[in-house]
DNA sequence: GCACGATCTTGACTAGGTCAAAAGGTGGAT
DNA sequence: ATCCACCTTTTGACCTAGTCAAGATCGTGC
């Protein structure tokens, strides 16, 4: 299994270390995982290995285009293994849960605005922001915040001055 | 002038403070600004506003809807006046550029995925990333980075350790 | 089996943003 | 006019996600 992974690594010209195919192995085990859920996961594989080295794992992987990194408003960047089909995303306002959607119309840049501004285009990023099945359910329960916000802290009262 | 702000701000049951007049004239004047340049040109206003003040100021006119909140990826959260129109953003990946463009097909969500899961669809949000005229023609030259990443702290040796 | 470049660990540091306490304003009722 | 309750702002601590840099360690070709 981790041949596959070693010649997709070898094949765009990345040295297949031991910590690398474990976070790749992790962003295919938990697509739109955020930094932090592939450093555990990846720890999780391999027993240790540091945050740093997460960081630059995914960022030659992106840059190789072997994955993909998204950051949706209000959520920190998220990694996915689905690149190349010009795919979207769906995110729930509610709770956060991120689905993947084809694309209508296939290849990149999938839509062009009106009036192209003589902009080269590359790309166009789509996400469809809504609720998702399960918190439409229960919109009379207490939901969870939509992502941590960046500077969130623990709820609830820190520290109490006098 | 400031009167059709008090009255904006006054129709959607939001006092108009003087912070908070400052604040929206600063979005008007500066689409596009970060929560940072709005602070800036709203100190140049009325000498000094705090920090925080401009980030409520700029929550509650958001939650109220009489500014939208973009947050692009690798950016700190811009934000502009127009509301309601459901328009687009043309973002130069070289300069950071960010320009308005018309929405094609005009209300909100302005296009539908494939399959929309069983979500309850609220909103399109489409960026178009590409590289803008000026940064196109001026290709050899050193561009400027994209935005400031995150972390980024100066450029350059920051201390020499032994 | 060594040298050298690539990679990883460690740890300092930052931007952008949030939370909370307390001081300052504002406006309605008296 | 004055008081009080509530809203807003200031102040400042603090947090998350991420970056940079120095040095140790690994892996590869010779």
């Amino acid at each position: 299994m981790s041949d596959r992974l070693q010649s997709i690594l070898r094949s765009r010209g990345i040295q297949p270390t031991a910590q690398r195919l474990a976070v790749l192995h992790a962003v295919e085990t938990c697509p739109h995982g955020t930094a932090e859920d592939v450093a555990n996961l990846a720890r999780a594989g391999i027993g240790t290995i540091s945050h740093q080295a997460v960081y630059d794992a995914l960022a030659v992987m992106v840059e190789r285009r072997i994955i993909r990194r998204i950051e949706p408003a209000g959520s920190p960047a998220r990694y996915e293994t689905r690149v190349g089909d010009n795919h979207h995303h769906l995110i729930c306002r509610a709770c956060g849960k991120t689905e993947d959607v084809d694309c209508a119309t296939g290849h990149a840049p999938c839509l062009s605005p009106l009036d192209s501004r003589g902009f080269a285009l590359e790309e166009a990023e789509v996400i469809f922001w809504g609720t998702c099945p399960e918190c439409s359910r229960g919109s009379k329960r207490t939901r969870k915040r939509r992502t941590s916000p960046r500077g969130a802290a623990h709820r609830g009262p820190r520290r109490v001055r006098t």
